[in-house]
DNA sequence: CAGTGGTCTAGACCACAGG
DNA sequence: CTGTGGTCTAGACCACTGG
């Protein structure tokens, strides 16, 4: 029995969690034992047992050594593209249509979460993302335009502000809030829904350094989902 | 300038990026040249790339070489632990209270789901997670008896299902959809909120191999929000 | 066919943290 | 101090795929 390359040792070791072989919160051999059971080099180990960790399912310390984690803490990734190309991927033809684009203060709770003062210029845009001639999704952002002042003489009214910043605008980091929201009259208004449905809302703020670029929040229709895998 | 370590490889390779020295799309240096000037080995500066890659910033293919990728598609990983654990991480004192445990034919859609036939023994549990004495997440849970059979002398009085089977049931994989739902009267009484508010749904299909094993509807109070970072 | 990334190896040194 | 994981190296072979 022998297992020679990396994603081989890893399924061994994941049928041993899955087989209760190796309980949780055991310890497990280390990767020098490993390395000589399985007839492979350390480093082979190594990639499969950090991949594992990396998915959560071990938790490794140096010299404490290697452990079934007790609570597989699950990591589900979204991914997050741009919205053309999502509705493009579920086979619906794309429309996008400006509602809105407007220098103006942003509100207190926007500012707040941008970190900028209140007579920092932003650009307010808002816009509606279509599949099939239908609303898709409702695009409210605002824009520093100290921290992007080319913004100030695009219109957004063919290429979207979200498709834009990202082809445009370098960052480093960003936040991202899902939550669930009534649509209020405009809102339903806009999405071809009843008022006060309930509207799965996506917040992002996005960072370079330590200023903020933009801050946006997209709502998407009632039977709206994200869906991902574990 | 030398960089003898993946992470400042990655960083260097990063700054590239966001200055756009190397622009959208296009092919960056092989791993050997990049390798050669950075003075280190190319195992150090595949290390770099790889991790670049699977984050999505990078599109790498055998003979075709490596570019950046022209939609930057986020990878955002969603962390989903224990309910109990997740109330503890917010410092609030965690409760549980079971609302229904029986054996009951599931509705039609949750049989599709799962996968299961019409007479199949399934159970329903359904309760409730408190933070702080308030409700915290609705909980509605099918399990299939015939996969889980330890379920059928398990109360789930004191220790959730969520929990208990997180702990005691080995899966392969599962499906997450998150989506927005407004509350009906059943759930808005549990929940302490108005009929018709928008809920937070995390829907979640857990799978052992070729056999569904639970099928998990969580509802979390209208302010609840996922938070994750990009 | 040949260029590129993907991986394995054996050995080495290092960083961290438990005892 | 010592054991463990984390990483780097130089070299090798392989798998995929573009031309």
């Amino acid at each position: 029995m022998s297992f020679r390359d990396w994603q081989s040792v890893q399924e061994e070791v994941l049928r041993r969690i899955h087989a209760r072989e190796w309980r949780q919160g055991e310890l497990i051999p280390t990767e020098a034992e490993l390395a000589q059971e399985f007839g492979c080099a350390r480093t082979t180990v190594n990639r499969a047992l950090r991949a594992l960790a990396e998915a959560g399912l071990l938790d490794r310390k140096r010299k404490a050594g290697t452990r079934v984690a007790a609570a597989p803490v699950a990591k589900a990734t979204l991914d997050i593209a741009i919205i053309r190309q999502e509705v493009a991927a579920r086979g619906a033809k794309y429309g996008y249509q400006l509602i809105d684009r407007s220098m103006m203060r942003a509100p207190a709770a926007v500012r707040g979460a941008m970190q900028v003062t209140a007579n920092c210029k932003t650009l307010h845009v808002q816009a509606l993302h279509m599949a099939n001639a239908t609303p898709y999704a409702l695009e409210d952002r605002w824009i520093d335009c100290e921290v992007v002042p080319q913004a100030l003489v695009e219109p957004f009214d063919t290429i979207s502000a979200n498709e834009w910043l990202l082809q445009h605008v370098p960052y480093t980091h960003g936040d991202i809030a899902i939550s669930a929201k009534a649509a209020d009259a405009d809102e339903a208004a806009h999405l071809c829904c009843p008022e006060q449905a309930a509207l799965l809302a996506i917040d992002r703020l996005t960072w370079d350094g330590t200023r903020a670029v933009t801050k946006v929040r997209l709502l998407f229709r009632p039977e709206h989902e994200l869906r991902t895998e574990l």
